[in-house]
DNA sequence: TTTATTTGCGCAATCGTTGTCGGTAACGTT
DNA sequence: AACGTTACCGACAACGATTGCGCAAATAAA
């Protein structure tokens, strides 16, 4: 069994394509009766109108492209979850692309997409990417929303977890569990998520009339056998940290590993707090306080904003940030300092 | 700039639009010179062929759909991340249907995946799933292969994990560690997965010569709060559980949280082992034992078997079942039984 | 009755690409 | 000189749907 097309409508009713189209779209001009044959005909024969037809004429391709760094991570599959949900109730399918954070991955990422003629575009930038050229192109064939690793060089909405204040609600809880020396540690420098967590971290040290220094703190791009080898520098500093703040999965389990391996108590010696979105986390050993990002909301509210730029045709979409709020479960691993030497 | 057409280049060169075709598919029957001033003028304008325009065509769409019943689970997104490589590398995009669990969004994911024309489909089943019409009527326009939760009622290639030796080495272990009481915590019952590992724990049991008992098997869609209730039910047992064995992440994560709750010390009291992909195992408290099946591994197998089907153009594919090797991962969580009173 | 106007529908172009067919030279063969 | 080959290329239709335009018939207004 072949899908229907209009055709066969059509050659059934012995009238023309056209008619059956303007019918099926309930055009004015066209007699409520042959309507009603039409549509009759229409469910009996269990037509779907053909998405690739109606790519190919360039109305829309019911679409979307998503981007994201990888699949495969706790944060992004939740928030392609989010997407995935809102977009299919919509009625759009969702285009799946990674970029195993290379700015080339990207790039061809995106080339795809247009090809494909995707109605709108979400993305999560790569590690890699600092300049948003390609992205400006893409702009002027479809809308595109931002999420996560945004870029403010480029004019789009945007919704990110509120990592400022993330970052300022973990550091200040360090502080106040009688902390003074806390290490932070996190991803490239140049990523707004880096640099929004690094000024929220930098801030509560400040109002709490404590120094920021810059030898606490470690950018990377963090393998698996990376962590190890920058914790030992730290904890060769003078004085050492007496906690860790880290801002995503990857560092948080890295550090956790690390740090056990080198046989430090957890909070006893150091307190490790991430910014996760580990549903793990309170099992692990110890458990593991972390700032949570709501990364479902922030693909729902994501796709929500693209799909509503592209159906109302806001083409020039107000450029805003949505932020959304996070949450800081305070476990185990961020207990009181213990004084007794 | 828009996408340059093959009616730009042969604008350009003022030639047809067909030699323009021809020329780039390299037919013999154009002038090599012709061929390469195309050719140039092609990459001048950085032409790439319509994806949407051969689908309507009808040649091939160069999309393949995933359906998975979940994204965000630690399985499946390794599992899509190992498709979406492989077939990246070979020219397709992916798009992904999540099911949900439920048979109607399968029968809607299935629909949806036949108007976007794929080339071809990779399926794992909805718990819900127990007939195969929709997938034997989507067989007939392009070809499957099953991975995980397959049915053996749909001729496909298939791709899971050794379920049953998994099974086996996991309920092996629990005896050799001491335990003769092993609870199986698993999922539901039709499913392929669940039979064979049943299969599996059963056969290490009688191998053993420990007597089967089935009220210590219990199957079930665990939610959030549903698993505490069913451990109590099991702990409540004469003899109870010394051991549970649990089939996937979330009753694996569920039953160590319902465990510690209740104070039951692990391995003290009960020991746990668990059929998952958590990359966080051994940092749990305590650390867990598992099997691990490799998820990105069968992705990549899926998806390679898949497209060597599509191009090679074996319809009538050998539905032969490949079968991964799971692995043993020994931890904390079933150290040997303490004896000591 | 003649002229407008409305109603209802079909024709044909369009999107980008490929396959079928046919045509025109230039050449070689008798 | 007449014919067949070969090499090369263009016109056209088709995939499935939408849409501007036109055309006929029916109705309304003059």
């Amino acid at each position: 069994m072949e899908a229907a097309t209009l055709k066969d409508i059509a050659r059934e009713l012995n009238i023309s394509v056209s008619t059956v189209s303007r019918a099926l779209r309930d055009s004015y001009e066209i007699n409520p009766e042959t309507k009603r044959l039409v549509m009759e005909c229409a469910t009996r024969l269990n037509y779907r109108p053909n998405p690739i037809a109606l790519s190919l004429k360039g109305s829309s391709s019911k679409a979307l492209a998503v981007v994201v760094p990888q699949i495969a991570n706790y944060y992004f599959s939740q928030a392609i979850n989010g997407i995935e949900e809102v977009a299919q109730q919509r009625g759009y399918d969702v285009i799946i692309f990674q970029t195993h954070e290379t700015y080339e991955r990207e790039v061809a990422a995106l080339r795809q997409a247009l090809a494909r003629r995707v109605d709108g575009l979400l993305i999560s930038l790569s590690s890699e990417t600092s300049t948003v050229a390609h992205l400006q192109e893409f702009q002027q064939h479809a809308p595109i929303v931002q999420f996560d690793r945004v870029s403010s060089q480029l004019a789009t909405p945007r919704v990110v977890a509120d990592n400022f204040a993330g970052a300022y609600a973990a550091t200040e809880h360090l502080i106040k569990t009688g902390r003074r020396r806390i290490a932070h540690l996190t991803i490239q420098p140049w990523l707004s998520i880096t640099q929004e967590r690094l000024a929220g971290y930098r801030a509560a040290l400040e109002q709490n009339c404590l120094a920021y220094d810059e030898t606490l703190v470690r950018f990377g791009t963090f393998g698996p056998n990376e962590v190890g080898p920058l914790v030992d520098e730290l904890l060769a500093l003078q004085p050492p940290p007496d906690a860790f703040f880290t801002a995503s999965d990857r560092l948080a389990v890295g550090c956790l590993a690390a740090l056990r391996q080198r046989r430090l108590r957890i909070p006893a010696d150091v307190s490790l707090i991430g910014f996760t979105n580990l549903t793990v986390a309170d099992m692990l050993a110890p458990a593991l306080s972390t700032v949570e990002q709501p990364a479902t909301d922030i693909g729902r509210e994501a796709v929500a904003r693209l799909l509503d730029i592209i159906e109302r045709k806001h083409r020039a979409a107000p450029p805003a940030t949505v932020t959304m709020p996070t949450a800081l479960h305070v476990r185990e691993s961020t207990s009181l300092m213990d004084l007794t030497p």
